[in-house]
DNA sequence: ATACATGCAAACATTTTGCTTTGGC
DNA sequence: GCCAAAGCAAAATGTTTGCATGTAT
């Protein structure tokens, strides 16, 4: 991934190394907040620093952005043949990454060719109460 | 809609009548804001007032908070056999509700069953540019 | 040496809450 | 009359920006 960063232009620092290395170790989507605060951020970086990293990566397609239902966005790693989907519960925000085949790769082609939209993803979350929080 | 609603406890307020009718005529999720300057609003009402509506009628189920890719939650009304899908433009934001049969229903059943979550249900987003954002 | 990256603090946008008043039942 | 709902304003939360300083190249 720094390859990538660096082809891009960015500097090697070590707020940009820490947050790769985060995001790419991480097992479900993290928000601003888990990666300015995780330990794992051993240059210290401040909040603004993080963010404005994070921006230039969703950018470049690095990472991606996403709205989950809580008021913050949360990252993942973007990389190629890597793409998850997720399990959350709606009472304790808990976040699973399911380990499915994503049923709608098909759809998402078909979907790009009739609408004209251009370099199509998608997100597909599951949300439901979780065991634990379950009455 | 507005049976439902006052079957659950809430009385019949203008604002209420308002922001159920605004809900189920919208053609895309709406936000607070969205809802909050509404012409439909006839009643004027106060964004506090609109908001504390919203979180009622959600945790009634009577509609449905998205978590898109904005800083803003969106909302839905949430009816029987009626289920949407979105397309949306990352550059200028503009949501297209996508005529399409969903094909996750089938995983999503399996997934509770496999899971233990409860009460599933899932939200499937297309995000990427519109034709008139494509350069 | 230069331009990009950082830290700190302040500005923003949006949501959420407290408290008093209003109005549905 | 009682309690939920509304209005207004303030607090809270998370994001974004400005500017002076530090640092990778």
């Amino acid at each position: 991934m720094m390859k990538r960063a660096r082809d891009a232009g960015l500097r090697r620092t070590n707020a940009l190394e820490n947050i790769l290395s985060i995001l790419v170790h991480a097992h479900q989507p993290l928000s601003l907040a888990d990666i300015a605060e995780s330990p794992d951020l051993t240059s210290g970086a401040d909040k603004a620093t993080v963010y404005r990293i994070l921006v230039k990566l969703d950018e470049l397609s690095l990472i991606r952005r996403l709205g989950l239902h809580d008021r913050s966005a949360y990252y993942t790693i973007l990389q190629p043949g890597r793409h998850d989907d997720y399990l959350i519960c709606t009472q304790c925000g808990r976040i699973q990454t399911l380990d499915i085949q994503c049923p709608v790769e098909a759809l998402e082609k078909q979907i790009e060719k009739e609408s004209g939209f251009r370099k199509l993803y998608h997100e597909l979350e599951f949300y439901g109460l979780c065991p634990s929080c379950s009455p």
